[in-house]
DNA sequence: AATTAGCACTCATACAAATCGAGTGCTAAC
DNA sequence: GTTAGCACTCGATTTGTATGAGTGCTAATT
């Protein structure tokens, strides 16, 4: 059977009515559009039709309709661009700059939340591209030694080593230097065991202790999964009755709580953002099953990449109802995406 | 009226399988436990005083009664010790030191919520009474100073300084002696305004870069409001029925994603273990409106204050419904709070 | 051939009445 | 002082009934 012209309206014109009210639409509903000029029998008819296509399904014999994930899907695919222009009058939000990336993200997570009613949740940038500016190594106390990384984008690291016998401050203050000359301007990701194992060398047959400090290093810098998420607006799932009983309520909110069940969904989300190329928005629609997160079957997730100076990507992402209200969603997420990127480029 | 042993006796019965049950008792449940020999006229007659006191209350008229935050008070206060020996065999919670703190507290945070079946918290620990070990600023750009403070206990703060003109790299190295000459040793809130005039002087007059350098410095130790609060187990509130409406939900869930409302808690109840002396448990138990937190009203909160070493102390806490099994989650913060302070010990 | 009106049918929802039963308070007997 | 007995209360559950939104199908209309 064909989609044509007449089905596709009709088709919109329920899940349209469906996403406002949350109800399913039967066909004298439908029937007032004016647009259409059609009496309800047609559109029952064509409604009919549209179910055996798998747009649209009854949650009970004889109730009206609501739209199936297959029904969403061609409404993010094929309908919703048309109507981009009708969505104008957001005002922008504002972001201010803050001192610490992460406060900055937990605003940024907030505000997505409170502008579009869903949770949302937002992760710390990936930084295994950028270039490492800095190490510097302290000898803090007789057994301890504390490495401070820098990365491009002023990404701090710290990590505490504790070193088993004793290593002087002349030895610390040639380590520095060994460490600064060969590893400075490097990709996180070039820095591999080949270059750890010529530093060694380079360090002399000093001891083992020096080596396991260097160890310690390389490990610190290696451990780029200081992946953080932030979440915000996880009650409002409350407002959406659909998701409201024990079960799902439970599923999703426990999801956003062990935020590391997010790593899934943003490896894949940023693959695909990278697959489309720079023309894209980089926006990913994920209705029911097809996120990658199981629990989250029962909702849609539309994540979106930000980046902010040099090639830190990031992911955040808006978790609501299959009947979200994507134009506004997606809307929210560009102006956010815009903004991110402009705070850091003026600064 | 005088609370006298009987009364005493069938309020505890009454509390204790309403704990169990989460359903009003009637006057026959209670009449079955073969300690007291009573038949159910007479327990309803005990009641009916036992309301009048105000220990419990009835849902509605001819339910069963359930207990008052008086009863779960009284409960607390005076039933609980006698019964301690009966918990014995919680089995120890393992706790694997984490390399970062942040870690370690979310690992327990997480045992805390999972052995319990409550949601929990931990915060970090409050640090002003810690001295300071080590100051290091370093010139990581042309225009930015990396200071990096470490404290008693490796608390590591960082902070990005942004100067306005140049600072050669030899101002920077007298910067660091100088500081760390006048602040080594001190603890965070000693370090006040008087002495960062002071070293603002020693500083000579330079230059206005200086001075700002050694404010921003000043201002990232002051800052120790880098309280962070960790959460886990929050869909364990969809396992009581109490608490499970779409309201009450709402507002616990969304009290313990927006964390900084547990500042008040924490303040209150280090404060509170504190007045307590040296000898208690550091244990406080909220029931309903007790709590300073007006949205847990529907529910208790259990907080307990942690030590690591050098007097660095946090706040842990459980919450959950009114009738939870506070025996258990004492016993379970007791045991974690030795645990914590086990492994600072040791290392 | 496409559209529409009409009709019988389905089924969730709301509502009221009936019933049940756990629990109470009170009184009188023990 | 304790207990048995009884009338009474009131939430919860069940049952029956009506309502209405919605459907599918068929026959009439355009």
């Amino acid at each position: 059977m064909e989609l044509n012209e007449r089905k596709t309206r009709i088709l919109e014109a329920i899940i349209r009515n469906y996403l406002e009210t949350g109800e399913p639409v039967g066909s004298r509903t439908i029937s007032k559009y004016e647009e259409l000029h059609l009496s309800p029998a047609t559109i029952r008819n064509e409604m009919s039709d549209l179910e055996e296509m798998g747009y649209i399904l009854q949650p009970h014999t004889s109730s009206g309709r609501i739209p199936s994930d297959k029904g969403y899907r061609f409404y993010v695919d094929r309908l919703m661009q048309d109507k981009e222009r009708e969505v104008a009058d957001m005002h922008e939000m504002v972001v201010q700059k803050a001192d610490e990336l992460s406060e900055l993200l937990k605003q940024v997570a907030r505000l997505l939340a409170d502008n579009t009613n869903y949770a949302a949740m937002i992760s710390t940038p990936q930084i295994h591209h950028n270039k490492l500016k800095f190490i510097q190594l302290s000898k803090v106390d007789v057994d301890q030694i504390l490495a401070v990384i820098v990365v491009e984008g002023n990404i701090i690291k710290n990590k505490m080593i504790r070193v088993d016998g004793e290593m002087d401050a002349d030895t610390v203050l040639k380590l520095n230097l060994l460490l600064n000359t060969h590893l400075n301007g490097l990709s996180l990701e070039d820095i591999n065991l080949g270059l750890i194992t010529l530093i060694k060398e380079r360090a002399g047959i000093h001891s083992a202790v020096v080596a396991s400090v260097i160890d310690a290093v390389a490990e610190a810098i290696r451990a780029d999964e200081d992946l953080e998420i932030y979440t915000s607006g996880a009650n409002n799932i409350f407002k959406y009755p659909e998701l409201t009983d024990k079960e799902k309520a439970s599923d999703i909110i426990s999801t956003l709580e062990e935020k590391r069940q997010f790593g899934k969904l943003m490896r894949e989300s940023l693959q695909e953002a990278a697959e489309e190329g720079g023309t894209g928005t980089g926006i990913q629609v994920y209705i029911g099953d097809e996120s990658p997160i199981q629990t989250m079957k029962d909702c849609s997730v539309v994540t979106a990449t930000y980046e902010l100076e040099d090639g830190m990507k990031g992911m955040m992402s808006i978790i609501g109802p299959k009947r979200m209200d994507y134009e506004k969603v997606a809307k929210t997420l560009k102006t956010l995406q815009t903004q991110l990127d402009a705070l850091y480029k003026k600064t």
